[in-house]
This record gives structure tokens, sequence and C-alpha cells, in this order.
RNA sequence: GGGCGCGUAGCUCAGUGGUAGAGCAUCUGCCUUUUAAGCAGAGGGUCGGUGGUUCGAGACCACCCGCGCUCACCA
């Protein structure tokens, strides 16, 4: 929408003249700043029936009730609204200058707190000062409570194009939304206070990268001019972070953005969150139990519950966790082991089952989709599953005593995955192996597969202690935590296609 | 990328080939404890875009744009 005021329709052109009007009585319409010493559900929260509290309070305006000579209107903080209540025979000009005022303008308040006869804790104004004046009709939507004392919401805002595009809008008009991302961030915060605790360091490595690696993923590619070379956005940290365990570091986190060049759909965004986390001297096994230390920390300081309903499910995080194991779980459901059997036989079990056995889908990944639709769907409580087929898992160490698998293990809830941890390998000699094997998949057309990284491998030959990495995905964790079952509702700015 | 669905006033939505509608929002008048305030009146549209069929298209057809769901791919 432009803010040229005569190409645009009735409604802002209005508010272009109270704009104007507003400026010719002398009205400052951009004011400077406002001291708020109270916000709206605090003054609700402490209200005293005999003392006619003085506050100072600014928001939008967010519902306007004009009764000639006296007016309501809903004003609403960081915090909530709170209703206020406007003379003329008390405030004089301002009452004129309300007149101009509209829904959307930002005001600061000040005035004594008192109930009306309905009931309701509000503001009795000595003095209104307009701080912004708004210029767009806001997508209001109006609020009431019915008989049982439901709040009943009329012409919500729920364009979901809208809502992304203009995510101010949405953070306005939905409260909802406004409380998710609060939760997003405390989170967060729940998370990177522990790991500090723990004595871990917060680090940050490059996002631009000569090569890409850490993960299976096509990158994004970008261009450096005065080096005249192509540098990917990272699609994971963890060669860098290996790196700085092998620097010494007794433990080391990244909370950031990754990138992948893929498609986007309810669980997946182009750029999304990682946090991953390496530790020397420890193995999977010991990582296991801090996950799910890590998570119910999270569960109870930020929510105060270990239960969760996600969609339909009852989750109940509280330890310990049921571990099965991935090789035994795909033969308990077909009777196969993914291990020993041959090609053939798991050609057939993935055609049974659906699978499309295109291209150049190489063992790994028919191993990989016959989890996916066997096994993971029924991982509804949170499950650690253990003990990867090593082929799916090029930087794992291989298992202690089982042939054919590596220490790691995903921690699946409500039939997601929301961690992938193992006992990085730390043996330069298999390391190696293991990358050329990737270039082998490369070579026969997977995109996705590993590229050599000679500089990691020069670090690691200096010797790594042994270590156990894991990774979270800070999106799909903020998903389950608050119920949402659209990535784009936990990221404030999904990625869209350019407006037309 | 494939399949299905959607796009009409600022918002939420009706409108199945014959004069573009409703509620809220907006504007005018009345109203000094209202609360989806009320009462009386008024204005507001490139029906996503471009072509086509038809005497006549918001509606039917084709293509395009955007969004949602879903499949494929992935975390």
């Amino acid at each position: 929408m432009d803010t040229n005021p005569n190409e645009v329709n009735e409604l802002i052109k209005r508010r272009f003249e109270e704009l104007k009007e507003l400026n010719e009585k002398g009205v400052e319409t951009y004011a400077y700043s406002f001291d708020v010493d109270s916000y709206s559900e605090d003054i609700k929260q402490n209200y005293k029936e005999e003392e006619k509290r003085n506050v100072k309070i600014a928001g939008r305006i967010m519902a306007i009730r004009r009764m000639g000579k006296a007016s309501f209107a809903h004003i609403m903080d960081d915090k909530g609204r709170i209703q206020i209540y406007l003379r003329k025979d008390e405030i004089g000009d301002q009452y004129a200058a309300f007149k101009l005022m509209d829904i959307g303008d930002i005001v600061g308040v000040e005035g004594y707190v008192f109930k009306t006869k309905t009931g309701e804790i509000s503001v009795h104004v000595s003095s209104l000062k307009l701080l912004s004046k708004s210029l767009l009709p806001l997508p209001i939507a109006k609020e009431a409570t019915d008989e049982q004392g439901n709040k009943v919401i009329y012409d919500q805002f729920v364009d979901k194009e809208l809502r992304y595009r203009q995510r101010y809008v949405d953070l306005i008009v939905n409260p909802d939304v406004k409380e998710i991302f609060k939760k997003r961030s405390r989170i967060i915060t729940a998370m990177r206070k522990y790991l500090d605790e723990q004595g871990y360091l917060e680090v940050e490595t490059p996002i631009l990268q000569p090569l890409y690696g850490g993960a299976a993923a096509r990158p994004f590619i970008t261009h450096h001019n005065s080096l005249d070379i192509d540098l990917y956005l990272r699609i994971a940290d963890e060669l860098y972070l290996k790196r700085l365990i092998v620097g010494g570091f007794n433990g080391v986190y990244e909370i950031s953005k990754d990138f992948r060049n893929e498609g986007m759909d309810r669980s997946h965004n182009p750029e999304f969150t990682m946090m991953e986390l390496y530790v020397p001297y420890k193995d999977y096994e010991w990582m296991m139990n801090f996950v799910e230390l890590l998570i119910t920390k999270i569960a109870s300081e930020v929510f105060g519950t270990l239960e969760f309903v996600y969609e339909s499910s009852q989750i109940n995080f509280k330890s310990p966790w049921k571990r099965i194991s991935f090789v035994e779980a795909i033969e308990d459901k077909t009777g196969i082991n993914v291990i020993t059997c041959s090609d053939d036989e798991m050609k057939g079990l993935a055609k049974n089952l659906g699978i499309d056995l295109g291209a150049a889908k190489g063992r790994a990944k028919l191993i990989d989709e016959i989890f996916s639709e066997t096994v993971e769907p029924g991982l509804i409580q949170p499950t650690f599953v253990i003990d990867y087929p090593l082929l799916l898992s090029p930087l794992a160490k291989r298992h202690r005593s089982k042939e054919g698998v590596v220490e790691r293990f995903e921690t699946y809830v409500a039939g997601r995955e929301i961690c992938n941890a193992f006992s990085e390998l730390n043996d330069p000699v298999d390391q190696r192996k293991r990358f050329e094997e990737q270039v082998k998949l490369k070579e026969a057309g997977d995109e996705e597969a590993h590229q050599v990284d000679e500089d990691f491998l020069r670090a690691i030959q200096y010797g790594m202690p042994p270590t156990a990495g894991l990774g979270i995905g800070i999106d799909r964790l903020v998903m389950l935590f608050t119920n949402q079952s659209s990535i784009r509702d936990v990221i404030l700015f999904p990625q869209m296609k350019p407006e037309a």
C-alpha cells in the first residue's frame, strides 16, 4: 500500500486529512518520547478500590467507543489491554484532538485508576498525548465474552499470506502470535543458560564457507567479489566446532542460522535455527542423559510442566525416556535386518512399503526411508533411537561392539526428530575413508553427499579427543512446545515468494 | 516440481450466466460509566492478472501471479 494520499482509498485519505488537521491545530503527531511508569496487566492485577492511583501508560488504540462528550477506548501495550475513559469537561482541547484520532494511533495517557459501573478496571484520563499517528487501517478484530464467559473474536485477521508478509500487523492484532515468539525467546534463553551453567563456551563460526559439510543437504552458493571465489552458506556448524575441540576448548556450542537450499513446507524453511554442542571426553551415552536433562529443564523452567499437547498427542517428558535400537526397531516392524540383508531383499521391502525406487537411490537412502515409513510415526513419547547404520552417518564413530552401526542417536517426539547426536568420529584414517565413500556417492549422483574437507582432516590428524556432539533444531523444538504445526508460525519472517 | 483447493470493500465472508452484497471498520448527526456501546443516515469495489467463450462473465475456458493443503526432497 502506498503512502501517497492521492492514490489511496477513502480510509487512508481520511487519515491523511486528520494528520493535516492535527498539525494545523498545533498538535504534535510524531512525538519524541513519553515517560511510561505502568503497564496494562500490572495495573489490573494490582488494583485497589480505595487508592485512586495515578499512572502513565502508552500504547496503541485498539477500540474506541465515543458517546458525545465522553469516550471510552482500549489501549494495548506489550502486556495487554486496558480501558481508558475521557471526558470533554476535563481535558478540553485534548478531547477535540482525540476526535481526530483513530484505532491504530499510539498515545501516551496519564490518569487515575478506577473501576467502571460494569466492573472494568480503567484509567480516568487527565492528559492524553498523541505519540504516533497511524495512517493505514488495521485489520482489527472485535472481542466479546459470551454467556459461558468464553472470549469470542469476530472477524479475526486470518489471511496467512498477509499475516506472514506483514508480521508487524499480525503481532498487533493477534496477541497469541506475540505469545509464541515470547516463548521462543524464553526457550532459547533457558537453553543458553543451562549450557553456560555447565561451563560450555558459546562461539561463532563462519556462515560463509569455502566448503560445506556437517550434514547431507544442498547449499546456497554466493560469491565474494574481491577474492573472486564462490562461497557456501553453511548447512551445519559441525566441522568448525570440532576444529575448536581440537583446539582444546572444554565444550563449545553455537546457536545460529543454517541454510539449506531445498523445498519449503510446513516443517522446512530455507534458513532455520540450530543449536550444536560438542563436549570432549564424552560419548553418546553421556549425551543422551544430557539431552534428557536439557529438554526437561527447559520445559519446567519456561512452561512449568513436563506434560504437553501436540496436535492430537499427549506428550510427557518425564524421565527416563525410552531407548530403542534403529536396526531392531525396523526388524520388529518388518522382519528384515537392514544391516545384514541383501540389496534385493531391501529393495523388495521398500517396494512393498510404496517407496519410490527412482534414480540414484543408494542403500543408505533406502534404509532411511524404510525407517521413516515403518518406525517414525509411532514414536510419540520422547524416544531415543540409537545405533544408526554406518552408511547413514559419515561423521559418527563406529560402534564399540556392534558391526555395521555407529554410536549415534536421534530423539523423536510426536513422530518427529528433534535432535541428532553421536560419539564423534575422531580417527582421521577412518574419517578419510568415510569422506572418500561420500565422494563415490556424489559421483553416482547424490547431490547431498559430503565434500572432502582436507583442512578438517588435517585438524583431527593433530588429534581430537573423544567427543560427544549434539544438534537440536530450535524451530521444531519451539513448534513442539507451543503446539504449532507449521514452522512458519514459529519464525517471525518466514521465507515467501516476492510480492507481485 | 506434481496433485487438490483458494484469491470479491480496510477485515471476515455471501454471491452457480442477467443492475456487485452483508456484518464489522469508515464518514455525518444525536448521545458524559460504555464495552461486538446504541439510534438515524451516508460513502466505499481494476471481483488477483491477461486473453477467450457469450447478446451479456465475479461466475464458464486457457494461461499467468500469489497463498494454503498434500506428495516428492530434507532437518
